[in-house]
DNA sequence: CGGTGAGTGATTGCATGCAAACAGGCTGTC
DNA sequence: GACAGCCTGTTTGCATGCAATCACTCACCG
């Protein structure tokens, strides 16, 4: 199996070196007191991007020859991600993936929909043009995939825009959970997007959130989200409840 | 640790093992995969009990051999913690309690007073009869306390029940955000609670949010809670500014 | 044939070693 | 006297070793 990394290389044995260390060694310097965090980032995007499925489990071994690192960044890393949410470490045997079961996925969403409700009037009163002209031209952009019919893109636009909008209340504690919150469900949301009927009025509804935040209508802001978020997950969840039903 | 396999050892000088394990011998078994967690509580209870103070820096040594874990469990609980938000840690440097300025304190409250506002509709629906009534005796408790001037047991019951209201939405996610923010916050909202002129007020607040969680009238609820909050984080915010301004 | 327990190889949890980075004192120069 | 540079003890970051535990196999018993 550790073959399967490296290709053409003989192998070191005696070397205590990473093989990171040996492609860019002033990498290593850069890397020196953040490794835990990069190791994070990477799982992350891994669970994200589906390469480590839900329920899955994470050898140790797997992930120090994957990354070229060390058991114990690696495990600091297991134990970021187990404190977001992302993963479950049982004892002795492990880190596996977070699996959520449809009920709790509702629950997450509940929370973010509920985040960007408490978002919405601070937003409105504390964001700045700039901060709203981004968002605006972030729209157009979700727009053109939606009309290149780049879902891959749209949906991570969309997500974008939803954490900007979040983030121009200028509350770090609120833009810190959003994020979280949101990455633990992300896999589940987007599989719940493929359902491209429902992006023509997901356009819509944010032109509107758009115009509301630009004119600062806070408390119309919160409904508008707090509608495109019941809207948008009663479709998703009909998918999910079909997919997901058989295991667990 | 390996003074397991001779019972009536009288401890041995160069002994690696830990004063814990001297006490306890099976305590050991016990943490097993979980050393890193227990750490996190402990320290969490020292910088929540201000042993630790905000801004010190926790040098690993000390709490080594303070807790009686090696380093990496303890480095684990750095990390958990940093993620938490209440250290942070500077590389090459070690971790340092995380010091909050006034505004920063201000938009943790927006975050839990939203937090709860979230959780108020979903407590009225899903909240059951027992827990409703498990909040009203907690409430009776806090009366007697404040009858009885115990400031810490007032103020430690109170974050009870606001714990436990948002626990009545039975969103766990949800839950779990309120807890760990919540602890972010509690050394910074307990410095303002010693003004016991808002004490009386702050418990007919309390007997009205009762009474709207027991009738299940979630928008009431959410209206009373995100007024008590105001009200109080408006008095504990004036203790803070005239006392933290000097440092920082 | 099903079930049970010893054996064993793999994997995890923690302890410790080693090198990089830092902090603080000291010396020598100006 | 001020200060740059060096030296040294301390602290941190990571690598690795060792023991506990797990997962699996397979012989053995009923």
């Amino acid at each position: 199996m550790q073959s399967l990394t490296e290709p053409a290389t003989p192998d070191q044995s005696p070397e205590p070196a990473t093989d990171m260390a040996d492609l860019a060694p002033d990498l290593a310097r850069t890397l020196r007191g953040r490794s835990a965090t990069h190791v994070v980032e990477r799982i992350r995007d891994m669970i994200l991007a589906g390469e480590l499925p839900p329920g899955g489990r994470i050898s140790e071994r797997m992930l120090t020859e994957g990354l070229g690192v060390t058991r114990t960044p690696l495990r600091e890393a297991f134990k970021i991600l187990e404190t977001e949410g992302l993963v479950q470490i049982v004892p002795n045997r492990g880190a596996q993936v977070t699996k959520l079961s449809p009920e709790e996925v509702d629950l997450a969403m509940e929370l973010l929909a509920g985040l960007e409700s408490v978002a919405a009037e601070p937003a409105c009163e504390r964001g700045t043009a700039e901060e709203f002209a981004r968002v605006e031209a972030r729209h157009e952009d979700m727009v053109a995939c939606q009309r290149a019919g780049d879902l891959m893109g749209y949906f991570r636009i969309n997500q974008e825009i939803h954490q900007t909008i979040v983030d121009c209340a200028h509350n770090p504690a609120l833009s810190r959970v959003y994020r979280v919150e949101s990455a633990r469900v992300r896999l589940y949301r987007f599989a719940g997007n493929r359902v491209s009927e429902r992006w023509a009025r997901a356009v819509m509804e944010h032109e509107q959130i758009v115009a509301a935040l630009k004119q600062r209508q806070g408390p119309l802001l919160r409904e508008l989200l707090r509608a495109h978020h019941f809207n948008g997950w009663r479709v998703t969840r009909r998918v999910l409840e079909h997919e997901v039903q058989p295991d667990r």
